[in-house]
DNA sequence: TTCTAAGTTTAGCCTCGGCTAAATATACCC
DNA sequence: GGGTATATTTAGCCGAGGCTAAACTTAGAA
């Protein structure tokens, strides 16, 4: 059994990947509240038990085996935080945290419970998919909220679960999965974004509207332009 | 934040002393498979964090902030194998390992949303008590179907959980919580004991047989002699 | 009472996964 | 193309929680 930091370090990596494209010393330091220093000597020994590539001074990547296993722990991640909100109750914005502990420690047979408890789903409460058993995942890019040109009409399709107040925030404005918006205007200097949501308009800060991942749709559409 | 270690300690440190009245080295090294020389390291670190009081050569006792924090990961593993059972559909033998886990890792949240899914029980699959939040336990002592003369009858109050094996055995032997078993007969030098579980009889070994604890009924009774 | 076996503690070591400080490599600016 | 800022790695350290071997207590038998 591998231990719980490297599991974290091998999910680090794969999302740090996904996000930046790169992934650097210092960005995996940031992410998992660490010194580079630390960083460094544990992708060294990554690099020995053959779960990343690492060219000094360069980036890092994970190897074939590598992502098996952190594609092992998101899909435990994401089945944890639908199994909290969908069948313990859980408030979108709590299940995170405890997700980031337990994925660590379930079987497989507390997996596979919670998959068929869930009708064996392929997303979790914030859109992200989830990785198959085999250690399969589809992504879909989605563009941010915030890079939406004034007059969008677009569908909640994401949202960064990284940090729960803001995941709070969203919520009460009715920013969640599968909610419809439209950009009524964008204020200049990188002001807020103002949206729609049902019939009330919001003003969110850039900061958040980056944070909020969406398909466009037809202004007057009832389904998303390209639909799955 | 304790470590898991450190739960374990003290979970073990309460269950000999319930089980064996004293608790010395040995029989803590025995039960966390570890060397008695790293317990005599970790009672010291115990004893100064004032969570236990430690006479060496002698024997160790919980202070009561030990208990308290012992009393906790106890709900915490009894909560998770009735939620594990009953909720999930594990199986009698599966949920122990698992609790063993998942109790150092699980927030007060998850701990209160088990306990509301279950209805707030007092009991676990395997008999054991479940401590209240407050640390509150309520213990039964129950004597052991290895003691009970030939001609006895009794219910099924208690199965040690320790050996996931032994749990199966008995399971298929209809031995579970509650059910009714009659002594038939005992064969002599430490032989089996034959019982009757339902209309079936079945031959237990010694070893078994300690494993269970039960309520003296009378013969006929449909109700336990001295019932809750 | 003394001697010995069993149980306990001490001493010294190991691995894991952090840390800081110092050395080194890269990259960017002029 | 050289110099400096920034990123990365190396070196050396620490605490947690294990281990073995050796020393020390205790208790029981002779």
């Amino acid at each position: 059994m591998l231990s719980a930091a490297i599991q974290d370090y091998l999910k680090v990596i794969y999302k740090v990947h996904r996000e930046a494209g790169k992934v650097t010393t210092s960005a995996l330091a940031e992410r998992l509240s660490v010194s580079s220093a630390s960083v460094t000597n544990m992708i060294k020994k990554l690099a020995e038990m053959r779960l990343v590539k690492h060219t000094p001074y360069k980036q890092v990547v994970l190897t074939p085996a590598g992502e098996k296993i952190a594609l092992e722990i998101l899909r435990h991640h994401r089945l944890l935080e639908l199994y909290l909100a969908e069948v313990m109750g859980y408030s979108w914005d709590q299940v995170h945290d405890e997700a980031e502990k337990l994925e660590h420690v379930i079987s497989e047979e507390f997996e596979e419970r919670m998959s068929a408890a869930l009708g064996h789903p392929s997303v979790d409460p914030h859109g992200h998919p989830i990785p198959s058993t085999d250690g399969k995942i589809t992504t879909t890019d989605h563009g941010r909220l915030s890079d939406l040109p004034s007059g969008s009409h677009a569908v909640v399709r994401r949202v960064d679960d990284r940090d729960a107040d803001c995941l709070r925030y969203l919520e009460q404005r009715g920013l969640v999965l599968n909610a419809r918006v439209e950009v009524i205007r964008r204020e200049p200097f990188n002001g807020p974004v103002v949206v729609k949501v049902g019939s009330d308009e919001h003003h969110l800060g850039l900061e958040v509207a980056r944070r909020v991942f969406v398909e466009k749709t037809a202004p007057g559409a009832g389904e998303p332009v390209s639909a799955s």
